[in-house]
DNA sequence: TATTGTTATACTCTATAACTATA
DNA sequence: TATAGTTATAGAGTATAACAATA
């Protein structure tokens, strides 16, 4: 269980004389600071409780997309997510060893392929989702839900 | 002057048949998943108009920082950003080449460097913290200013 | 001619180990 | 023994060009 970077406080009096954080207030009147800052305490959070599904954030994005959207196609995918398509090929033939997602010919598109959960797939997808949600409510606890459904509608506002 | 991934809306009628985009529900309750697609636009718009700088974003944070808190050390720059020591050498090397900041023996720590900026760094800082508040207005410009204090406040929420 | 999926590849970002000089 | 800065390097993430098969 590796945990880089966590702010580990230091000693109560050892940083006294020297104060070891620089004043941010500028850095902090912005919206891409903040959202980034943001985005690396929930992503900390989600490598850690993902791992022993052996999921990255990307991962189950698309398991979850697909679980939603059965049959999609990986260029639906690479919109959807903003991934180019060379750097989606790797990581669905990685979930099709794995035996959580298979290839079926797409129906009206002879180029193409549909994307489909397999019941390990399905199943992977129904705990990971459970996961997220706990670990998300773990990572923003000091906003009420209230807050959180703020924060969610204003940063949806922004990319829209 | 590089504009990729950007949304260009097809022609009308053309994505009637299928629909381009997948069903994102899911994934958009989640604070990680709408906190990174916002930070992406703003992130677009950032290197859009900073290129003229020759600035990246963490460029950027490093002279704002340096310009309210001259005399920093890398250690406090790291620290501040969560960046790991061993990439800031090479930034710090290139503003060092650039004449925009110089390196001074720390008053009371010979092993440390304080950090400053030249009167170059200076002026380029002045200038790019102005664009910077601009194109946040202009990435942000679909909330209003209440809106913003109100989702910067809920980002810090989350990570401080 | 345009698009889907793919290969190969390059570039950037992030991370780890180990060294030096100071404390 | 611990810390600041550095080097070298590895790994992950992101980008472009070009090709085959299909539309």
């Amino acid at each position: 269980m590796v945990t880089p970077r966590k702010k580990i406080p230091s000693p109560a009096g050892a940083a006294a004389a020297r104060s070891d954080h620089l004043d941010t207030r500028v850095l902090e009147t912005f919206v891409g600071y903040n959202a980034r800052r943001a985005w690396l305490v929930v992503t900390q959070v989600f490598a850690e409780r993902m791992a022993v599904y052996g999921l990255k954030q990307v991962d189950f994005s698309v398991l979850s997309l697909l679980a939603h959207n059965p049959g999609a196609t990986s260029r639906q995918l690479c919109s959807t997510l903003d991934i180019l398509p060379p750097n989606l090929v790797s990581l669905i033939a990685a979930m099709d060893s794995r035996g959580l997602i298979e290839r079926r010919p797409h129906p009206h598109d002879g180029r193409a392929i549909g994307l489909h959960l397999t019941p390990a797939g399905e199943q992977l997808v129904r705990e990971a989702e459970q996961t997220v949600i706990e670990l998300e409510a773990d990572a923003s606890a000091r906003l009420t839900p209230r807050e959180r459904e703020t924060l969610i509608r204003l940063l949806q506002k922004v990319y829209h």
